[in-house]
DNA sequence: CTGTTAGCGCATTCAG
DNA sequence: CTGAATGCGCTAACAG
């Protein structure tokens, strides 16, 4: 049906391990032959059966990337990043022909936040023996699924596949389970930053609009938000003033409506990130409220549309970009990994024009 | 090594080609035999070997979806309705065990908007015997290229890999070529109504941001708005009023400025899409000019931050959901295709805060 | 319903 | 430097 091996074997008058050898360039072969099958491959417009060859081999270019909303740029950003390393040879100058054959294949899989189709992916990937698997972004924090992914991690690792975190805390699986490289953002610190730039202007009355409960990166944001509140003597009313919701836009809005229904006072909203801050934004406009001189509003993640939103939004940016492309580097093994394993990224505090001083 | 088929068959008392059938499910096996296979199974943690399945099977349960930007909501959103139609059994209620296998594996491939790395990963899917292959969003319009691409296609699709274009215009490669089947998008009628809505609210000085020059998409925006602009009589000066960019939110910035210096009583500006509108916004309110009071400016596609905007941008609405979900239908062969094989999705106008009658 | 027998296409020993 | 032989792990005919 297909074009194979031998018959471009046969076309080029050499065996079928030359042409392999000449494909896979890490053998030594005679140039005359080599240019010989290279055009048969031209004319026969062979294309290796990866399949066949993953088999024979044990091991594929394949290389899973597992984001929780491929149609939330905070996740495209990332995956855009680890892909870009994937290409043959990025900086590699020197010499001809493909120094590390045709380039993996990056492959984004989206899990919709749900673990069970984290565990599936995991398992599909598995199955196609990838050489490196990419988890990024924050977990579900339920002791159910922790235990299962890790065992799944450990699966892989013992499989011989690449397994690293991006914008993903450091795993502690106990003694024996996995402690993937991780490449982390300091969310805690993040927050901490941005409430204590609020408070630093005077605001005294802030609401906190979190992500869903028991995911990493909601715990750890909410809690460097309480750290600075408790740090200024105001930890008292946090709990009543949080209210928790997904991470989209929707929940910014609701969620905006029903702490100003409890607290009509507040003179901050804080967002669990830039996406819910637009939502609060609009229910804010539509309340007839002005920002920042009634109340100011905060993101978190400095994506793209948050300086173009109205107003400007005040938020902590994180290198996604840079996280995502050390990620890619680590999972194909272009580059160690620090002694602990663990790098954090900080996100630094973008002032602009959502936050003020309160009235 | 790792856990084969005949371990478990050796644990379960049983030969391999039962444990296959047992898994598969594509044969009948014996209750007792069965739940005896799926036991040794899960006590060996076994995982099928894809590769080794895929060439024995000659198939693959890999899908491609290229885009030219995962970082790109636009992309983003069309990958996601891809890949939400490859779960198992979406809407499938009834019966025990999976009916459609594990389910497909759509990867998401980055092509970053360029055609060799198109061709690149078209090459890597086919090599992987992709089972279906989609790709998304416009594609330049070069002959070398279209013939590269058309000569590829072709080839997936003899090698029995499904191929659907998504959000791009059909392909008329000539007589044998493949004319794979399609969902595209009217980007020529939503253009054509953006400007016609312009017109109509009185503006006759119309500045437009385009594309890069030689894509599908560009072209047909460029084509709705200035059959719009001919009717009205307004043709003549079309062509200095138009400026070529990338589909960024810094081209809307540069294109604004340029646009304003050729012709600085301009009454609207038209983005090639929403987020070269967010820049022409940046750019305008730099200059002091309030929109829409000062100038019109709309966007096209209608992604979520669009409404967000300051102010909320007028655009076309593209059903880019829909488009992926068919389209992913399309790939899997759940769903026929309309007689031509193109389907056509219209863009509707959101008429919003960004545009106005002109001073 | 189940076991046996052959390959799928390629990478890799081992000789030459 | 090159060819011949072997097996990767699984599926798909065939028989039973």
């Amino acid at each position: 049906m297909s074009v194979t091996l031998a018959d471009v074997a046969a076309r080029a008058g050499v065996s079928a391990a030359t042409v392999s050898r000449v494909l896979n360039g890490n053998y030594p072969v005679a140039g005359a032959t080599r240019t010989r099958v290279l055009r048969a491959v031209e004319e026969l417009e062979y294309v290796v059966n990866g399949p066949a060859s993953a088999l024979a081999a044990a091991t594929s270019d394949l290389v899973g990337v597992l984001v929780n909303d491929v149609a939330d740029p905070f996740f495209g950003i990332m995956a855009s990043a680890v892909q870009s390393e994937m290409s043959p040879v990025p900086g590699g100058g020197g010499g001809a022909g493909r120094a590390d054959g045709p380039g993996k294949l990056a492959v984004v899989c989206n899990t919709g936040g749900s673990p069970e189709r984290e565990l599936t992916y995991l398992t599909l990937l598995q199955r196609q023996r990838a050489a490196a698997v990419v988890l990024t972004g924050g977990t579900v924090e339920d002791a159910a699924h922790t235990g299962a992914l890790a065992a799944r991690l450990r699966r892989l690792e013992a499989a011989g596949t690449r397994v690293v975190l991006c914008g993903r805390p450091p795993m502690d699986a106990g003694d024996a389970g996995p402690h993937p490289l991780t490449v982390a953002f300091d969310n805690r610190g993040g927050a901490r930053r941005l409430t204590d730039h609020l408070l630093s202007l005077g605001h005294r009355s802030l609401g906190y609009l979190a992500g869903p409960a028991a995911r990493t990166t909601t715990r750890h944001r909410l809690e460097g938000h309480r750290a600075a509140l408790s740090a200024a003597g105001l930890g008292g009313d946090a709990e009543r003033l949080t209210v928790h919701g997904a991470y989209d836009r929707a929940s910014g809005y609701d969620g905006a409506r029903e702490l100003l229904w409890r607290e009509p006072s507040l003179t901050a909203i804080l967002a669990a990130n830039d996406t819910v801050a637009l939502g609060v934004c609009a229910a804010l406009r539509e309340r007839g409220l002005r920002i920042p001189e009634d109340i100011s509003v905060t993101g978190f993640d400095d994506l793209p549309f948050a300086v173009d939103a109205m107003p400007a939004l005040t938020t902590v940016r994180l290198p996604l970009h840079d996280a995502g492309a050390k990620a890619g580097r680590l999972a194909l093994g272009r580059e160690e990994g620090p002694p602990g394993g663990v790098t954090t990224f900080r996100g630094d505090l973008m002032v602009r024009d959502s936050t003020g001083a309160p009235r």
